[in-house]
DNA sequence: TAGATATGTCAATATGGCTGACATAAACGT
DNA sequence: ACGTTTATGTCAGCCATATTGACATATCTA
């Protein structure tokens, strides 16, 4: 592998030869986000294992906790599953009493989602374990820690994805803004 | 749900109220690493498909390329799958030629896995798909920016798992300190 | 030589994605 | 008022990737 760092990327090219090279594939951050996720996820993955869910119905959970009354066709895009996907995880989730579905006054052919106080509490229960764990890693940095890490994780996202994703963030804080 | 805050933990104890509500669940984060998880693995992901391979496949890739020579029950470790699983995907690399297993020299009942030069350029390139995007997301920090990741990233893996983990990178780095 | 270890493999099962086709109810446009 | 589009649901079947338990083989180790 000769050409090993041809089509490398300088990850900083402020900064000349001090620490780490800059060329080169960023494996240590790949693995890192490997591992990070795993375990952020592997939180929630616990506690709904004991419920029968799986991770399909805390994505639902959360995003229909985050943006009550939302489209079934809202939380479609979202989630870039399919119908049939989604529609067995909601079953299990009305069936158990953690959604309900109320048809929009305006129009009727809407199933607009809610959480049941049951629903609340376990999306708020898995929320909360995942919070943890970001206070925990932005503990010792300073007051602008969280500031900087949105922005960091936005700046992750696809830039087609990126203005949609913060609209839907500010959309859930507008409705929300105690937190 | 009148008790909405009794469990929650502070983000940012050292900022008083500035910017927004300390206490409550993170969703804005917890959305954020979603949506960037989702759009890091999809660089590989597209790439992948082109192949016939899925992120099993992508993960044996990546740690085997990282870890030249290591053994079987290693990448079981390190993956959390079992053995069946892992068959599976590792046959399909081997038999298209992206693997080779080596016998150990010490321990002859060992199958030492190895990446060939297609495997490796495979490897690189899905590497650094996935650096360009940290690259983009860390340009506008300074210098520290790579650290500052590496630190977040690390500080949220679990406790038990961070020091296996900085083993894991330590020992790749070792092994080629060039990058 | 008797275990223990490293690996591989079989059969059966579960989850959560997918596609394509089709159904119903309601809204919308002309 | 009628036809089309939209929002949703559902059926049947497929695929990838994970699981468990059992068992086989080769090799190392005491």
């Amino acid at each position: 592998m000769a050409d090993i760092n041809v089509s490398a990327v300088s990850l900083r090219p402020s900064e000349p030869s001090n620490e780490r090279q800059a060329g080169g594939p960023a494996y240590d951050l790949i693995e890192l986000l490997f591992f990070a996720y795993r375990d952020f996820i592997g939180d929630a993955d616990e506690r709904l294992a004991g419920l029968g869910f799986g991770r399909a119905h805390h994505r639902v959970l959360h995003f229909v906790n985050r943006h009550p009354g939302m489209r079934v066709a809202d939380l479609l895009d979202i989630l870039k599953i399919t119908k049939q996907s989604l529609g067995r995880v909601l079953r299990d989730l009305v069936e158990q009493g953690y959604v309900v579905q109320k048809a929009g006054q305006a129009d009727r052919r809407q199933r607009l989602l809610h959480l049941t106080a049951k629903g609340e509490t376990l999306a708020r229960d898995l929320a909360l374990v995942q919070t943890r764990r970001f206070a925990r890693a932005l503990h010792e940095y300073g007051p602008g820690a969280r500031e900087a890490a949105r922005k960091f994780l936005t700046a992750m996202i696809d830039p087609a994805a990126r203005e949609e994703v913060e609209r839907l963030i500010a959309r859930a804080e507008r409705a929300d803004p105690k937190r």
